[in-house]
DNA sequence: TGTACATCAGTGAACGCGCGTTCACTGATGTAC
DNA sequence: TGTACATCAGTGAACGCGCGTTCACTGATGTAC
């Protein structure tokens, strides 16, 4: 049974690496073009696979967004820790962060939206995605903790914060009457304000 | 010439008529349901009319939404003025109006949302939108005014406000562990306190 | 060593549906002379 | 009073396209005996 196990793994590994394949693929098309714009047969494209074959490792393509979504937001998460440990990280800065990662990335935000708009998503899906939330909002509750928020109260302030910097970026990441450069300041002065007013609010 | 010109005006006042009727066939759709769901044949139909009539009064199915929105928008802003003039509008109250109203119209959030994210919408509708957002946004600030916020400020700060409060509604108004209820009254919670914390913060 | 069978990745082509929009046309009403 | 013409609301049907997903199939690899 060894042996044979060992087989099963192997295969099981290369499924998962394809699997990854695929997903690459997908990844480095959406941070290339608004997700609206790329399909199931844009992603088989780039992966080199036929669009059929894109079924046996994903269940739908709300699937793959939230795949890629919990892949997208573990690296912000990642970012958001070792900001923290290098010490250097008020809650502008972290607001700057959030900002930053956004802006960057058009089709994460996106993708956010979508599932936070949709109701027709696949069950699957919607369990990923609320997986994902979830378990980012508790990510964040520790960093707001770490900067001194009281244990108690932490829950609805860090929601409320992160909600507002995320409200902030959709408004206004892309006003039509200024270049993007001056949108990315504006947006960003909205925030650090914001992060200074819930600083002076916080519990 | 007076009775010509009486005459077209006339024929303008029945064809604005119309064109109303079809608006308010698409705002009674919109209330009931979510407005993906809604096309223009459902427009045309609850109008009593064929698709291809549609295209008589509107240039497109965006044109439409922005025509929508924009009477959505200024209803919730005199529902705005006439709390502020009713004395009873602490920052909170104002906040609270605003949840109200999204929590209320889902459809209008979902148009917001449209255009926030979009970027092939046509220009005619483009331009509406925007003249829409900045007029609100304009009065929003005097909003703010009135409350006593510092005016050489108040732009960036009634931004920041307006913009967080659409981020916590967005993000937290349809978590699908919770009931309707129980996401309205989180909502309202996390706007409260948002409200409260910007109040402190206002300068 | 060979044969029958199971498993599964992969595929080209088609299904199915939705949906915004346009076309070519009809019919009613008003205008010019 | 009548005729020719312009204007415009309104329409049924079709266009055109996109796109997620499924189907029926092939071919390779491994397993059982």
């Amino acid at each position: 049974m060894g042996k044979r196990s060992t087989f099963l793994e192997l295969k099981e590994t290369e499924r998962a690496y394809r699997r990854d394949l695929i997903l690459d693929a997908a990844m480095s098309l959406f941070a290339e073009r608004p997700f609206h714009e790329i399909g199931m047969r844009d992603i088989a494209n780039e992966a080199g696979i036929s669009p059929a074959s894109i079924y046996r490792y994903f269940s739908s393509r709300d699937d793959i967004l939230a795949e890629i979504l919990g892949h997208e937001v573990s690296e912000g998460s990642q970012r958001q820790q070792k900001r923290l440990e290098s010490g250097r990280a008020s809650l502008e800065d972290i607001a700057a962060g959030i900002v930053d990662f956004f802006m960057e990335k058009e089709a994460t935000l996106q993708m956010l939206n979508h599932f936070l708009l949709k109701e027709e998503v696949d069950e699957e899906a919607k369990e990923k995605f609320n997986s994902i939330q979830s378990h980012y909002l508790q990510q964040f509750d520790q960093v707001l903790e770490a900067m001194g928020c009281d244990k108690d109260n932490v829950r609805l302030f860090s929601r409320a914060f992160f909600a507002s910097l995320l409200g902030i970026i959709m408004s206004f990441r892309n006003d039509p009457e200024k270049s993007s450069e001056a949108n990315k300041k504006h947006v960003h002065r909205l925030a650090k304000m914001t992060a200074i007013i819930f600083k002076k609010g916080m519990p």
